[in-house]
RNA sequence: GGGCGCAUAGCUCAGCUGGUUCAGAGCACCUGCCUUACAAGCAGGGGGUCACAGGUUCGAAUCCUGUUGUGCCCACCA
């Protein structure tokens, strides 16, 4: 018959419709007098490649834009890449290595070329990847975190930033990644427990001047010991008064270090005694300061020990090869007591994944404290919604708690410092060298100061220091329109910023909610005096089955671009979609997506059975009911739809449509309209249908925007640009409450029925003789031919039977039907059948009326309940009535 | 150690402001169908004391308290 395939073939059509919309323009968004809708993508590393958490995010956003759209808004989706310093820089070593060159053999300028050659090769493979999801992006408008312009804002909130005192250089603790050689923040390092790989080790040092006195210490790090430089004891600690004053012996190192009393040290803990190594323990090193105490860091940038252990077969040995060695000479010497194995949390580093090294060096700070304070608020009046609004409570916690940020890394691939030392360490911040040589000269009354006396801060900024300031350097905010003297953008100078933003909402993971989210909402309340978007979507984290974090290291992630292969990208979109309300984890299946594809054949048969009908002209009279319920639902879809989106219930909203279509339309809807076998459609009957379909996948296109497109394209030839993209939600039609009702009870009826055949086994093909009695049987009436046709019933007959003693007797609500199948029936069974309903039902009616009767209730209910249940017990009576008379009958 | 969540069918989860849209969906399972759009389908079916114990209320899966289990975030306990 029809010419169509029996199974929906996405990959052309997918292709095909993408490059429709790219071509005609259709993602581009410039500022006019509708209403803006805009989202700025999370941008993903510019080296990075899609995983299943993108498709996720991204779906979202899709789904929310192309909503905005059809809503009448200047929609308008940014994309771009970040230039993930870290991560990037890992890469390029990596690829550096592979062919035999080390990083510390090129210069920076050299290392730089290498960066962006293979930026300029690999980098943005991601965003071409998001076109085979069906992204809708701005592509004119991609940016990248590196790119000049940008560039240049990040050098202006620097200099602006240190302006106003809020960056400071500071001799600190950091976290230092030993791999990466570089510092890190708070926020990269991740605490695992390290299992039963951790030990605690128990080691005694002797007292000097003392004939066999040992104080024992227990430490996790005994390779530190080299760089102890005292123990540490409650001052209350009876056990130990003694000691005061005396100094102890570090082990096989033989030095004398100073036993000291602080109130930090816990009494119950292990021995009381600690061992305090300054430089390489943050409390330590609150101690060393305390006590005066003397600082000797015994490792070098990478991790291994330098001369300071003072023993020279340790010297360039890794952290953790001097420790079991050391442990090993401990034992041999006697000093160790024992060793215990222990749970305890280790920090790694989020990008090499090494174990994090406190270490002391000179970075750059961004003191939070002032900062960060009118960001709390707008988060706590719901002027920036989380959703969901769980993360309110997380979001107070760090904001409340906010530590300063570590802003400088020891990386060459990113924004490098503004900063510029003179030889003897002074410095001033400046845009560039020749205002900060200007500036050297001026401050330090230097004035024959030249270039070459100057020297640029060898780091570069965090990342983050980067994309907090997304959402206002995508629409250029920092380039015409900041005003270097007040700090601030002045939106009148720049027309596109005050068209976009804020934005409307920001679509990610809970993960980066302080690393990204939190800092935009500082950065934009700083420099724009508005928050950058209004509502924070934060999604969930897609796992396995079996509930672990997709990850490459456990290859436990499908590949997303086979995935679109083999479900479609319609298929994918509703599988990751229908599982996914707000903030919940979505646990991967492939059933989820198999879903989606089904789905989409099922949509592309009703296209087939509608391709394929033959048409004459004129129309029925008796689908009018049915039409009547079909327009009611279509209102009611539409409306709860739009509700459901409003409230980013997005997975409702997708398994409404589903419902919606699978069941209403194409299981009740197409069966009811269908002309019999070899019978042709009437004209207006189809051209109905046609528009009921397109309504529907108007609704569904946000969600699977391809196969929308292509059953639009296939209802009808349509004029040029005459898309589905385009169109305009449907107008709300109104909602009969009594024609919902009548297809209701006509669904029931023929359930009923069906459910009489199967149970009697008896073949749908067979027709059957069917009885109606009840008051008002108009419903019935109307739907008769309907009726007689579908359920092939070879007479409906609106009366109680002569004798209904073979027949199945049903109720549908309280109304009679019996039907005749031309059975003997077991009239035992049956009534046993009738007994127990009839008993269900008197025990309903009791429970009903104790409730009608309790005063309290119809006193203190809402009128509609109690008018409800008064419904309820109405109904109830009747069938019980109308069941005892079936009994009788029997 | 502190904070925040979660616990509903075999599995994954919906169930918004307590009251027939309150016990639901998908998958899985069972029965019957290759019916002329779709076997990636159609029709029917079984299956849940809504973790446990109290409380509030005329009424609780829904609100409160506690218990247990579980997950996440934060934190310097050697």
């Amino acid at each position: 018959m029809s010419e169509i395939n029996k199974t929906y073939d996405s990959t052309i059509v997918e292709n095909k419709w993408y490059q429709h919309w790219l071509e005609r323009g259709y993602f581009k968004s410039i500022p006019d007098d509708r209403p803006a809708y805009a989202i700025t993508i999370p941008p993903p590393n510019v080296t990075g490649i899609l995983h299943m958490g993108h498709m996720l995010n991204n779906t979202i956003q899709d789904v929310l834009i192309r909503t905005a759209r059809q809503k009448g808004f200047n929609a308008c989706w940014v994309p771009g890449t970040d230039h993930a310093s870290i991560a990037t820089e890992a890469k390029v070593v990596g690829m550096l290595r592979e062919k035999g060159i080390k990083k510390s053999d090129l210069s920076r300028d050299e290392f730089l070329a290498q960066a962006f050659e293979w930026k300029e090769k690999y980098g943005g493979i991601i965003l071409e990847q998001l076109k085979q999801l069906g992204a809708s992006c701005d592509w004119d408008r991609t940016s990248f975190t590196m790119d000049p312009n940008y560039y240049q804002a990040v050098i202006k909130v620097f200099v602006d930033l240190h302006k106003k005192g809020y960056l400071y250089r500071g001799f600190r603790m950091i976290n230092w990644d030993v791999v990466a050689k570089t510092a890190l923040s708070n926020e990269e390092v991740i605490y695992k427990e390290a299992g039963e790989q951790s030990q605690m080790y128990s080691v005694k040092y002797a007292i000097d001047g003392a004939e066999d006195e040992w104080v024992t210490i227990a430490t996790t790090r005994p390779e530190t010991i080299f760089a102890d430089t005292a123990i540490a004891i409650h001052p209350e600690d009876e056990r130990y008064q003694h000691l005061k004053g005396k100094m102890a012996i570090v082990p096989i190192i033989n030095r004398k270090i100073p036993i000291i009393f602080d109130e930090y040290v816990e009494k119950d803990f292990g021995t009381g005694c600690l061992k305090v190594t300054p430089a390489h323990d943050p409390n330590d090193y609150d101690l060393g300061l305390k006590h005066e105490l003397e600082i000797i860091d015994m490792f070098n940038d990478d991790g291994t020990a330098n001369e300071k252990v003072g023993i020279d077969s340790y010297i360039g040995l890794d952290r953790f090869v001097v420790r079991k060695k050391f442990v090993k000479e401990l034992e041999a010497e006697g000093f160790l007591v024992k060793t215990e194995t222990i749970t305890n949390k280790v920090g790694r580093s989020e990008r090499t994944n090494s174990v994090v090294e406190p270490k002391l060096s000179f970075q750059w700070f961004l003191d939070m404290q002032q900062i960060s304070k009118r960001a709390l608020d707008v988060v706590e009046n719901d002027e920036v919604a989380l959703l969901p609004s769980k993360y309110k409570n997380t979001y107070r916690h760090w904001m409340v708690n906010v530590r300063d940020w570590c802003v400088s890394r020891q990386l060459w691939w990113g924004h490098r410092i503004p900063a510029w030392y003179l030889e003897d360490g002074r410095f001033v911040v400046a845009h560039d060298e020749q205002e900060a040589l200007k500036k050297a000269q001026d401050e330090f009354g230097l004035a024959d100061l030249t270039l070459s006396d100057l020297h640029q801060d060898e780091d570069v900024l965090d990342t983050w220091a980067s994309s907090w300031l997304w959402p206002i350097e995508v629409f250029g905010g920092f380039d015409e329109a900041y005003d270097e003297q007040t700090g601030k953008i002045d939106f009148d100078k720049c027309p596109e910023l005050r068209y976009y933003y804020p934005t409307e909402v920001i679509v990610t993971a809970p993960e980066i909610l302080f690393f990204w989210i939190a800092r935009m909402i500082i950065a934009g309340l700083e420099y724009t005096d508005e928050i950058p978007f209004k509502t924070v979507y934060l999604t969930g984290i897609v796992r396995d089955k079996q509930g672990r974090k997709m990850s490459k290291s456990l290859g436990n992630s499908p590949d997303p671009l086979d995935l679109i292969k083999e479900y479609g990208a319609d298929g994918v979109r509703f599988g990751m979609l229908a599982s996914a309300p707000a903030g919940n984890d979505i646990l991967y299946d492939d059933k989820l997506v198999e879903q989606g594809r089904n789905f989409s054949n099922k949509l592309w048969n009703a296209l087939r059975l509608l391709k394929g009908l033959e048409v004459k002209s004129g129309h029925d009279e008796s689908l009018k009911t049915v039409f009547e319920w079909m327009d009611s639902r279509i209102a009611q879809v539409t409306i709860e739809l739009e509700r459901l989106v409003d409230e980013y219930r997005l997975s409702e909203a997708v398994r409404l449509l589903y419902g919606f279509i699978w069941d209403d339309f194409c299981s009740w809807y197409l069966e009811w309209i269908k002309p019999t076998y070899g019978e042709a459609i009437t004209s207006d009957t189809l051209e109905r249908t046609h528009q009921y379909f397109e309504q529907a996948m108007v609704l569904l296109h946000p969600y699977m925007p391809f196969i929308t497109e292509e059953i639009w394209h296939s209802i009808h030839e349509r004029k040029e640009g005459d898309d589905i993209f385009l169109q305009q939600y449907p107008v709300k039609g109104t909602v009969n409450i009594n024609a919902i009702k009548a297809g209701d009870q006509l669904k029931s009826f023929i359930t009923t029925i069906r459910n009489a055949r199967a149970k009697a086994l008896v073949s749908p093909k067979e027709a059957v003789k069917v009885y109606v009695s009840c008051k008002d049987t108009s419903v019935y009436q109307s739907f008769k031919e309907t009726i007689m046709s579908k359920a092939n019933v070879s007479e409906l007959i609106f009366e109680s039977p002569q004798d209904s003693k073979n027949m199945i007797s049903d109720l549908v609500g309280v109304d009679k039907v019996y039907i005749d199948m031309g059975l003997t029936i077991d009239v035992e069974a049956e009534k046993l059948k009738l007994e127990e309903e009839i008993k269900y039902y008197k025990g309903f009616i009791i429970s009903v009326e104790k409730k009608l009767s309790n005063e309290r209730f119809v006193q203190n209910a809402n009128p509609e309940v109690v008018e409800k249940e008064r419904q309820k017990l109405a109904d109830g009576i009747e069938k019980l009535k109308n069941l005892e008379e079936y009994l009788l009958a029997l």
